[in-house]
Order: structure tokens, then sequence, then C-alpha cells
RNA sequence: UGCCCGAUGGUGUAAUGGCAGCACGAAUGGUUCUGGCCCAUUUAGUCUAGGUUCGAGUCCUAGUCGGGCAGCCA
């Protein structure tokens, strides 16, 4: 661990309670609920939990939140693992709440030994009623002095089936006036006959998140239990569990601010509402936060991991820039992803003095490392380049294709535009050039200095490609900042996916799903799963970082 | 008109009573067979008012603003 790099708060807070002997390493868990995916700001906890242990010489479990049988599927503890993974984490073990559900059974029975705990008859309503407002304190439940038998025959009952749900429900004894609504004599258990993904109907009364979280901690010997911070109000609850029920361990919860990033919702709800409403393709579609949008978008997980490092740790709400991301995928995929041309908006162009036969120029699969070996690119009379490296009437600083102007074709030789082809409604459909036969191989003997460079591929030697252009899933920074009576759906971004047939280099035709390309001048790519052999699908992860499309991308037309 | 938490450039994050720094973004220039990468430069910040102190972004008080909390969800 770099000695001199600044610290964040829980770093800061590990490290004080090594040096104080309170612990020797610490122990962390990831607890998500399989109720749906994981998305980047799970991606966050993940980093968090399993670096703090990694870096101080602990270890990190993985913990199936799973006190919720209405809400929770197999379905997704596969794909939660899966993306932990793929994250590039290790758990040490893999445990589900549900594993400890007789041990806070029987702690919810101390609870009412003790005269703490208490079955409650009142409806939901009922109970809300009684808990006060922001401002008033609560009133007490009329069975709230029930005695430690009745109490605890009752329990039993309810978890033998007995009663229907919602009919009673166990209670923690605190304090009805507590300003802090969490203590106002909380639900610990209610009663749920929906079967169990694991337990099956071994169960019919489940424990609520407060009354299972800590003492799995504590079970776990977990020895900072990290959250985001709509906990916070919860923490002197799971401090009054962990104080008046004999567990072997004391875990200390500590919160930190969720992440939210520009240009896209991160609520489980709204994730779900995109995909239900279709305005996605599913949880992986390339546009969504979630891991494996991420993922199949072609975010690598050191990208991610380092992303995340970036942003940074700390108490207050943060929404980091999209850009942050993109930074991270480049500064990755600079040094490692295979070049290739690639035209996505062709305009072919007739060589006139070009040989009828083809030429072979040789190109770099990695430019900065030549280790990474190359390919012949075939070079013939007609190829494509991109529509926007020619302007008929180029702005100044132009340094593309023009009528009469010269560029290199990257790795071939340099043209000359001589001649403008359109149709009858004046589009450009077609340009003529002429080749210099001395700039074979890219270079003149005269060394003369062309300032544009351009990809192209041949018009007769490609293969086609689908490619689909991604751009943010919504258009305002803040998809959730609307009018009244509009919703986040408004900000959907209506171009954030467009499909274009692209003409690549032949050796693409056998790319496979993940595998990940620089096309040279347009961004970084990711074959899709979709992909067949025959029928290339490739996703745009991001394209370059590119200054003249920002200065002149829209004037340029 | 309750309780809890927070407030440093556009964004994120450091500075732990002693020169407000880093990264992203933005801008400018250099370099270049990718208008990429790289290099250099620039831009821009301590919420307000008091107080403590030789000295306050940091400590105290009050205010302002922002976030969270009234599921038998997590």
């Amino acid at each position: 661990m770099p000695e001199n790099a600044s610290k964040n708060f829980i770093e800061e807070i590990v490290e004080e309670n090594i040096a104080s002997g309170l612990i020797k390493t610490p122990i962390t868990r990831f607890p998500p609920e399989p109720n749906g995916y994981l998305h980047i700001g799970h991606a966050k906890a993940i980093c968090l939990d399993f670096g703090i242990a990694k870096e101080y010489g602990g270890y990190c479990n993985l913990r199936m939140d799973d006190t919720n049988p209405t809400k929770e599927d197999v379905e997704y503890v596969d794909s939660i693992q899966e993306d932990v993974r793929w994250l590039g984490w290790e758990w040490k073990n893999l445990y589900y709440a549900s594993d400890y559900y007789q041990q806070i059974y029987d702690w919810a029975i101390h609870l009412i030994r003790e005269g703490k705990a208490f079955v409650c008859d009142l409806s939901a309503d009922e109970i809300r009623w009684h808990r006060g407002t922001l401002t008033e304190p609560g009133k007490e439940s009329p069975y709230r002095n029930r005695s430690a038998e009745e109490n605890l025959d009752l329990f039993e009952r309810m978890n033998k089936g007995e009663f229907a749900e919602g009919a009673r429900v166990l209670r923690a004894k605190i304090d009805m006036a507590h300003p802090n609504l969490n203590l106002r004599d909380p639900v610990i258990y209610r009663i749920v006959h929906t079967p169990h993904h694991r337990t099956g109907n071994t169960w019919h009364v489940y424990p609520m998140y407060d009354f299972a979280h800590g003492q799995s901690d504590a079970i776990e010997g977990i020895t900072h239990s990290l959250c985001t911070l709509e906990f916070e109000d919860h923490r002197p609850l799971y401090n009054w569990f962990i104080e008046n029920l004999p567990v072997p361990h004391k875990p200390r919860q500590i919160e930190f601010a969720r992440l939210n990033i520009t240009y896209t919702v991160m609520s489980k709800r709204k994730l779900l509402q995109l995909v239900k409403d279709k305005h996605v393709s599913g949880w992986d579609d390339p546009r969504m936060p979630t891991i494996c949008g991420l993922r199949r978008r072609g975010y690598t997980p050191e990208s991610v991991r380092e992303f995340v490092a970036k942003a940074g740790l700390s108490k207050r709400p943060q929404t980091v820039d999209l850009a942050l991301l993109d930074f991270c995928l480049r500064q990755d995929l600079e040094e490692k992803a295979t070049r290739r041309m690639v035209v996505l908006d062709p305009l072919k162009v007739v060589i006139t003095n070009f040989p009828e036969e083809t030429e072979l120029y040789e190109g770099q699969n990695l430019p900065s490392d030549p280790a990474r070996g190359s390919r012949m690119v075939p070079l013939t009379r007609e190829i494509y380049i991109e529509r926007e490296d020619f302007m008929e009437n180029p702005p100044k600083k132009f340094f593309r294709l023009y009528p009469g102007g010269e560029v290199r074709l990257r790795y071939a030789c340099y043209i000359t535009c001589t001649e403008v082809i359109k149709d009858a409604e004046g589009n450009i459909t077609e340009l003529r050039a002429t080749f210099d036969p001395l700039s074979r191989g890219a270079t003149t003997p005269d060394n003369r200095k062309v300032k544009g460079t351009i990809h192209w591929v041949s018009a007769t030697e490609n293969t086609p490609l689908e490619v689909r252009l991604y751009d943010p899933l919504f258009s305002k920074e803040n998809p959730d900042d609307v009018e009244e009576g509009k919703s986040f759906l408004d900000n959907l971004n209506p171009e954030s996916l467009k499909v274009v047939t692209a003409y690549g280099e032949n050796d693409l035709a056998h790319a496979q799903p993940g595998e990940r390309f620089q096309f040279e001048r347009k961004g970084y790519f990711c074959v899709d799963k979709d992909s067949r052999p025959g029928a290339v699908v490739i996703n745009r992860t991001t394209t370059l970082r590119d200054v003249w499309g920002k200065r002149f991308g829209d004037k340029a037309e």
C-alpha cells in the first residue's frame, strides 16, 4: 500500500483500530439483497468492502441479505456472484443471512425473555398511526406489556404458521417517544408465508433488515460493516441490538455516500422501470449502469475499479462525471486494444490512377508496442473513407480531404481529391482521387508533409459489421431534474442508440464476443454477445477524445 | 416546524491548527502516419456571520443551503 497516498476516512478508522490493537485485520462483507442486478453504485461498495479487507490483510465475505422471500430469487444470486468475480474480487466465504435464521430467532426469544420485545397485534396501519410523526412522539401499543410467557407462546405460533400474514408482528420494546423513528418500538419479525428460495417452508416468520443485519455481522465477526448513508439513522438501532443481545462479537457500522453518475439513474426502481417499459433491451443493455450492462458495453473491470478509486469516498452525496468513467476506460485500453480501421459512415472514393490489382500495406496492431505484431491491409482502386473526413468547402484548419487537397491514407499512400460526384439532389455520392505512386508506404522521397491522416477500408475487400453507437441514455446531467408532472423518462435521450452498417478490415469477421478494439480515430469498441460468424455485431464503448469534433462538429456540415 | 448527516474550482477528492493540492472537465500551445496518446501552459474553490488563536478550510457558536428518516423493503 502506498504510504504517502492520502487515506479516505474509512481507511483512517481501520488504521486507528489496528494501531490501537482493537483489531488485527479488518473483516468486511458485501451484503446485497438478491432481488436485482448489481450496478456501478454497488461496484463502489464492492471495491470498498473487498478493497479495505485486501489492503489491510483481512478478508471479505459475500453475504446474500435474503430476509424477504417475497422479493428475492436465485436468479439474482448467480448474477451477483458473476458480477463480483468479473470485477476481480474473490470472497472468503459465501454466506446467506438465511443461514442464520435459527440463531437470529433464538436472539428474538432472548429479547422476549428479557422483556425487550413483544408481540403486537396492531395492523400495519395502526402501527403507523401509533408511530407518531417526525415532530410528535408516538403512542405505545396496547400490547406492549404482555407477559414474556404470552409473547413466547404467540411468537412460536406465529412461526408455526398459525396466523395470517400481517396479523401480528414482533417488536422491540425501546422508546415510542424517541426522536429517531427507528427506535420507536421497531418491528423486528413479520409473518410471511411465501416459501423462501433457500429455506422453503421452514419458517413463517422472517427477521427485518434491522434485526438481521447487525447480528449477521456479529456472527461472521465483521469488524467494519460498511453501508450507505441512508442507514445512518439505523445505526443507533444496530447498536441497540448488539448491546442487548449476547452476540459473540461487536461489529461497527460506518456509512459512506452512495455513488451517482451524470446522465444516468441508479435506483433499482428506476432501472427496473427502464427494463419493464422496454426503454432498454434488458438489464444488460449496454446503456444500463448495471455491471452486466457495462460489461456488455465493453468497459473493463480495471477501468471500473479505477473509476471508483478516482471518484473517492466521503459522506457527502457525490455525482461523478460520466466523463471520468470514459477517461478511465480510454486510459486502460490505450495500451491494450488492438487497432483496426473501420469506416462507420462510408463515402466511396475511386482512385483513378490506381492499378487494378490489390496492394497490401502493413499496419501495426498496436503502434506503441511492436511486439503486438502487424497485419496486411488490402488497398484497392475503390475505397471507403469516413464521410465526415471530406468537406467540399472546408473551414480554416480543416486538414482532412477536400477538392484539390491531399491526405494520407493511414499506412498506405497519399491521395488528392480531383472530383466530387453528386446525385440529383446535390448529395455527394462519390469522390474521385489520384494517388502519388511515390507515396506508397505512406511517406514520400521528398518528405513533404500532409496534415491529415485518415482511416479507410477497401470497398471490395472488407467485412460489413453491425455497429451499435451508444450515447448516454439520458440527455440531462441529472435525469431526475424535471418539472412538475414529468418524470425521469421524459429526459430519455432519443438518440442513445444508433445502429449502422460499417465496413471494417476482413479479420474482424472472426472477432469473438467480448473482444475489444480501438477503431482508429473513432473509439473503443467491443464485440457484442449477439454477434455471429458472418454477422458481426459490435458496440461502441466510447469515442476517442475529439477536439475537432467538439469545436466544429456541428458547424462543419 | 423533530432527529441525523453534510457543505473546498464546473465535477470528484486532499490538506488532521501552519504555503489550499491532485484528478476529471474546459481552454491554449507543442508533438504526431490516429485532430488519439504524450508533453507544456492556463482556467477556476474553502456557504455566511461572529468567536477562540500568533495563525482557522480545519476548533466553537449561530445561521443558510443540501441530503436522509414516519415499509410488516433493504
